[in-house]
DNA sequence: CCAAAAGTGTTAGTGATACACCCATGT
DNA sequence: ACATGGGTGTATCACTAACACTTTTGG
């Protein structure tokens, strides 16, 4: 008998909660599931679940991810955890966000379960939430916001070749605001991110835009801090 | 019987630990135990404890806090959560810390009880420690040193009167570095954070120092993200 | 008058912001 | 020719970093 069984020291349940966003038509999105069983029945949720003992906490949130949307092969960072008393009418659960964002395309949904169903809702317009996942998403957004201008992140949205105007969309949709299109332009140039390629993207009435990739496709921040 | 306890979810041990700074003589310290009972005995370790069924994730860390060193009333700050399997031999244990700097005036270390002592150590010469205590440290050493130039932290630290380099060498200390007089004035100045008063501080032969109190002693960020 | 810390300004460089016009293409 | 998005440069401002001398006190 281990001594901490001897103790009788206290365990908890604890479940992980990625919350994946994604950028569709220049709009910020987060997967989200639809309960279909209580508690929160019919509510959105994050698509998270219940850690098992021979797991890391990492690969639990990848798991729960896979089972429930169908979405793996994703890069998580975890987030502080969540560990209110009462916060799951269910008993004491100490939840442990993890975040990615990642590209929509590269990934298929699954269709619908009987348990749940997978839905990319707006984050900027979020539904009715279940348990206190309207925290959990407001913290992790803002962890976003700050971070894709910190860091590389975006490299994990694009497709392996786009153009600068989709970039400047895809950061116009996470930080919900316009940007200048020289000054963005200028920073990325400055960042030294990109390689900038002779392709061009051939499409619409108008001079076709010059392709672009990421140099590196590991993630890494600029700044010290 | 709960519907969680029917499908056998598994459950975990929780620790919290308190990773709590201070600056003495101009160096930054860290609040550590040493412990006399195995795992790791005799070595150095964050005064971390588990979690009781009944308390929110920052009250077991003043709770803990309060018992193995005397230090109580602070502000902590959660960080992420080390949950590695094979973190701790006893079982599996996920490990929640929190953050604070403090004034070690303000505290009084519990003396030496037969089960810990309390110190306080360099925090940038660390001796050996038990668990991933290091791995935990240096992430909440990098917090700090980010946070403390984002935030009025440095009043958690200050006397309620000081002067400029007092407030200065606490910055290097915790920092690590050495900051240029002028501009370290000039930027305190700038975010107008300080109350320059008319005492001074007469101490030494040379110049007497003038006093300085901060306006807020909430905590705030001044940068966005 | 000497030692010791307090106190003070200017300059150069760097990054952020604001802003308006020409270019290449399809129809 | 025109509509559409692609593409570029400059001026201003704010912030950072580098740097040296004078002031006030006690001994």
């Amino acid at each position: 008998m281990n001594i901490l069984e001897k103790f009788k020291v206290d365990k908890f349940y604890i479940t992980v909660d990625p919350v994946i966003f994604t950028v569709i038509n220049d709009e910020l999105k987060i997967l989200l599931i639809k309960r279909k069983h209580p508690p929160f029945q019919d509510m959105f949720a994050l698509p998270g679940g219940f850690i098992k003992s021979n797991e890391e906490l990492e690969q639990a949130a990848l798991r729960e991810l896979e089972e429930e949307t169908g979405v793996k092969n994703v890069l998580l960072k975890q987030l502080n955890a969540y560990g209110q008393i009462g916060r799951d009418s269910r008993g004491r659960v100490i939840s442990i966000p993890f975040f990615a964002l990642i590209n929509s395309d590269k990934i298929k949904l699954k269709s619908k379960t009987d348990a749940y169903d997978a839905e990319w809702v707006s984050a900027y317009k979020l539904p009715k939430l279940g348990f206190d996942h309207k925290k959990i998403i407001g913290d992790a957004l803002n962890y976003l916001k700050s971070e894709i201008q910190k860091s590389n992140l975006a490299f994990q949205i694009m497709s392996e070749k786009f153009t600068f105007s989709e970039l400047q969309h895809t950061y116009e949709a996470v930080l919900n605001e316009e940007l200048d299109k020289r000054n963005f332009r200028k920073k990325m140039r400055e960042l030294d991110l990109l390689k900038e390629l002779k392709e061009t993207k051939m499409e619409g009435a108008h001079r076709p835009a010059k392709l672009c990739s990421f140099k590196q496709k590991n993630y890494f921040r600029f700044a010290k801090f």
